[in-house]
DNA sequence: ATTAAAAGAGAACACCTGTTGACTTTAAGC
DNA sequence: GCTTAAAGTCAACAGGTGTTCTCTTTTAAT
C-alpha cells in the first residue's frame, strides 16, 4: 500500500488556549459552586468566553472536563509530593519543612487542590475513582520511603502502610481545613497545628505496641 | 383585655408526617446525588410523594430543609458520642471498644453521617458553619474528657486539643472511607486500620516531645 | 494566494427547574 | 355535625439547561 498518509495534524493555536481557558473557568467557578457538577456546561462556557456549543469541539461532556482536571490536578500534586518525600531523612527537621513545602503548594495549587478534595466524594463516580487511585499512589510511594527509614525499621508491613495512611489523612485533614478558611492568622495556626500532629504520630511510631 | 387566646395551634397529623416524609427523602436521594445542592427541590418532593408546592408549607427554601437535616443529624451524633465517650477509661479497652461502638452507629445513622460529612465542605455556606460548629463541640468536649484521664497529665491545653483533632480527623477520615465502599471486607480492614491508628495515637503521646 | 480542516457563533429544540396563585380536601376543636 | 385553619393539589409562568444543526471565521499547510 501506499502512504495512507494521514494529512498532518492541524495544531491550532485557538484550541489549546481555548482548552486551557475552559479548564481554568471549571476551576474558577469551584471557587464560589463549591462542587463540580453543580456548575453548568453553560456557565463554563461563559465564564472562558466562549459559547455553549464551542465546549463540544474540546470536551464530550463535563464528566470528561472534570476528568482532565482531575488528571491534571493529579500530576501536579504528585511532582511536588516527590520533591517533598526526596528529602525526608531526619525527622527532626523534615517534619517542619515538609509542612512548610505542603503549605507553599498548597498556595499556589490552592484551585486544583480544593477540586481534588472536593470532587474526592463528589458526585461523579469516574471522578471519585480516579482521585481515589491518585492519593493511593501518593500513599503506597509514601510507605515505600518511610520503610527505609530507621524508625520504621521494627515495623511490619501493615503497620507501615497504617501509618502512611494516618499521615496522609492528617495532611489531607489539614489542607481541607486551610483551604476552607481566608484568615491567614487561622491558617497559621493550622499548620502549627499540623506539626505538632505529625510530630505526635512520629514520637509513637517506637511504642506502637505499648497500648495493645 | 380579655383573652385574645390565640386559637389552640391544630395539631394536624399529616404536618409532622410530611416533614419527615420530605427529610427522608432527602436523605434518601443523598446517597445517589452525592451532594444535597445538586438535588432539586422537586425530586425531593417528588421522592416524599407530594407535590412540588407542598413542599413550601414545611420549610422556605431547600437551604432551610438541608439544616433541619444538619441539625437533627449533629443532634444524633452528640447524644451517640458522648455515651461512648463517657466509658473511655482503660485505654487498652476503650480504644477497640469505641471503635465497635461508632461502627455500629455508622451502620444505623449512615444516611445522616454521610449527609453531614458531604455538606461539611459542601456549597451551602449555612450549613457548612453549622456543621463545623456542631463538629468542633464535639472535639472539645472530647478535650475535657481526655484531660481527666492519667495520659494526658502531662501535656498542656493546647497538646490536648491538637490531640482531640487528631482523634476526631481519624475517626472522621474513618467514616469517610466507609462511607464509600460497599464491601463488607474492605470495611472490616478499615476499622481494623482505625484500631491500629488511635493505638498509634495514645501510644504517642506520653513521648511527644522526644522528636521535637 | 488558495484550500480546506478545524474552531467558533448563532439559533432552535425539548426539558427541567423554583415559585406563584387560586382551588379542593382534610380533620381538629368547638 | 359544623366550622375553619391548615395541608395538599393543580396549572401556569419565566428562566436556565444540555444538545444539535447549520453557518461563518480563522489559520496552518500546501
Amino acid at each position: 500500500m501506499s502512504k495512507p498518509k494521514k494529512r498532518s495534524t492541524r495544531n491550532d493555536p485557538r484550541r489549546e488556549r481555548t482548552r486551557r481557558a475552559l479548564m481554568d473557568a471549571a476551576l474558577e467557578l469551584m471557587q464560589e459552586a463549591h462542587s463540580f457538577n453543580a456548575m453548568s456546561l453553560r456557565e463554563v462556557a461563559r465564564e472562558a468566553g466562549v459559547v455553549p456549543s464551542a465546549f463540544y469541539r474540546h470536551f464530550d461532556d463535563m464528566s470528561a472536563l472534570g476528568l482532565a482536571l482531575a488528571m491534571e490536578s493529579l500530576e501536579a500534586m504528585r511532582a511536588e509530593l516527590g520533591v517533598i518525600r526526596h528529602e525526608l531523612t531526619e525527622p527532626r527537621l523534615w517534619i517542619e519543612e515538609s509542612a512548610n513545602a505542603f503549605e507553599r503548594y498548597l498556595k499556589e495549587h490552592h484551585q486544583s487542590t480544593h477540586f481534588l478534595l472536593r470532587e474526592r466524594y463528589g458526585s461523579n463516580p469516574t471522578l471519585r475513582q480516579a482521585i481515589a487511585q491518585g492519593l493511593a499512589l501518593q500513599q503506597s510511594e509514601l510507605s515505600t520511603d518511610l520503610a527505609r527509614l530507621p524508625l520504621a525499621q521494627h515495623l511490619d508491613n501493615e503497620q507501615i502502610a497504617d501509618l502512611s495512611a494516618l499521615v496522609v489523612n492528617t495532611v489531607i485533614s489539614y489542607a481541607e481545613a486551610a483551604l476552607a478558611t481566608e484568615q491567614s492568622t487561622q491558617k497559621t495556626a493550622l499548620k502549627r497545628r499540623l506539626v505538632t500532629q505529625l510530630r505526635l504520630i512520629f514520637a509513637g511510631a517506637p511504642h506502637w505496641n505499648a497500648v495493645s
